[in-house]
DNA sequence: ATGAATTACGATTAGCGTAAAGATC
DNA sequence: GATCTTTACGCTAATCGTAATTCAT
């Protein structure tokens, strides 16, 4: 049988642990790449090299094998490296949800809009997300299709809600809320036109002759 | 159609972060208390809550309801504290991994043994082990059943392995590794025994009757 | 009066940035 | 010479600890 008391003696010596450290470390051995971490850091390499240096000596542990490339992983850092990573993404999640749950606890989104989109879609829209969020206040634009667009990349607005056809160009994003068609409304005199099928850019023409 | 260019206007402003101040926050929010936090940190009060008030400061948020009995976490906190515990569970995770590793790539280990399991199990696990981490030693004392077990309560070796029967206390743990049983061999005198069955504890008298 | 958080203050130290130096292609 | 990392050095700012303060049981 085989018993023990718990932990082994080499292990007692408690680690001097700094999670900041992590942190630099983490973008280090992502990029390996002093210069870089240091770039994304908003910070000078000097500062980040010293923190690696502190940290490898409080961990007692090479971690990285340093050379004119860059910075390489040791096999030990390799294995570390995997959990710190995991452990960083927890907290990025941690930092964007909270960030998330402050921008809807108040703030204000502003938005462009046409009119048929107003009415179709945005008051009622606006009406059930303030149920939930009652802080958040809107800020609507009503403006055309084309010059919506352009505010949105202008970043004058966080988005826009657009009823016409359109093409967007790269960093834009687009998301088809419904379809809708047009439906003719017209008096006695047009009355021999129902139920007929022509192009709507035939429209004036047809209207015209009639 | 809704239409957008990524993030929402509040969101641009960049968290001051620092993972640090993580480190505490977990210890407050676990145990609701700066005062137990500040001694599990082996630093003081006063810096706790100072930290405290930078984080929540820094996160533009109240973490906690500060009250005569403690600190207890908002609904903002709660839902921060569940990812920021997931992120130092892996740094945690990181570390003792780290730790057992370098232990394992040298040192010595510690190891109380009787002699039947030295012959029986411990030579023959050593030179496995050893296979795969060559600079790892072993300190082998050789000792009585009972002597294994108050050295390693004494934290004189790292574990024991031994082969009598035994009672252990609170904070040992212990592992069956084989079971065995005990041959009993014997001349001619003891040939009637043969095949015969009684407890071992009736041997002496046994044996001394023939 | 005990046990909690907070404030104040002086001291320490850890971290930063600039500049310069090695090292390697 | 270009692109890395590392060292040196002076300074700033963040952190710390002691002691005092506040507040509620």
């Amino acid at each position: 049988m085989l018993l023990h008391s718990g932990s082994l003696r080499k292990g007692n010596k408690t680690m001097n642990t700094n999670f900041e450290h992590y942190r630099i470390f983490y973008y280090v051995a992502k990029y390996g790449n002093l210069t870089k971490a240091a770039t994304v850091l908003h910070t000078s390499q000097p500062s980040v090299t010293r923190t690696i240096h502190n940290l490898e000596k409080n961990l007692n542990c090479r971690l990285f094998e340093r050379s004119k490339v860059g910075m390489k992983l040791t096999p030990e850092g390799e294995v570390f490296y995997e959990y710190i990573a995991a452990g960083c993404a927890q907290f990025f999640k941690a930092e964007s949800n909270l960030s998330d749950m402050l921008s809807l606890e108040n703030g204000t989104i502003y938005v462009s809009a046409t009119e048929t989109a107003l009415h179709c879609y945005l008051f009622q829209a606006m009406e059930s997300f303030n149920e939930q969020y009652p802080n958040v206040h809107f800020k609507i634009l009503n403006n055309s299709t084309r010059k919506s667009i352009n505010i949105v990349k202008e970043g004058n607005v966080d988005f826009a809600v657009v009823s016409a056809p359109f093409q967007i160009e790269k960093p834009l994003q687009q998301k088809v809320l419904r379809k809708y068609h047009d439906i003719l409304i017209g008096g006695k005199r047009f009355e021999k036109l129902k139920g007929q099928k022509f192009l709507s850019s035939n429209l004036p023409n047809i209207l015209g002759s009639v």
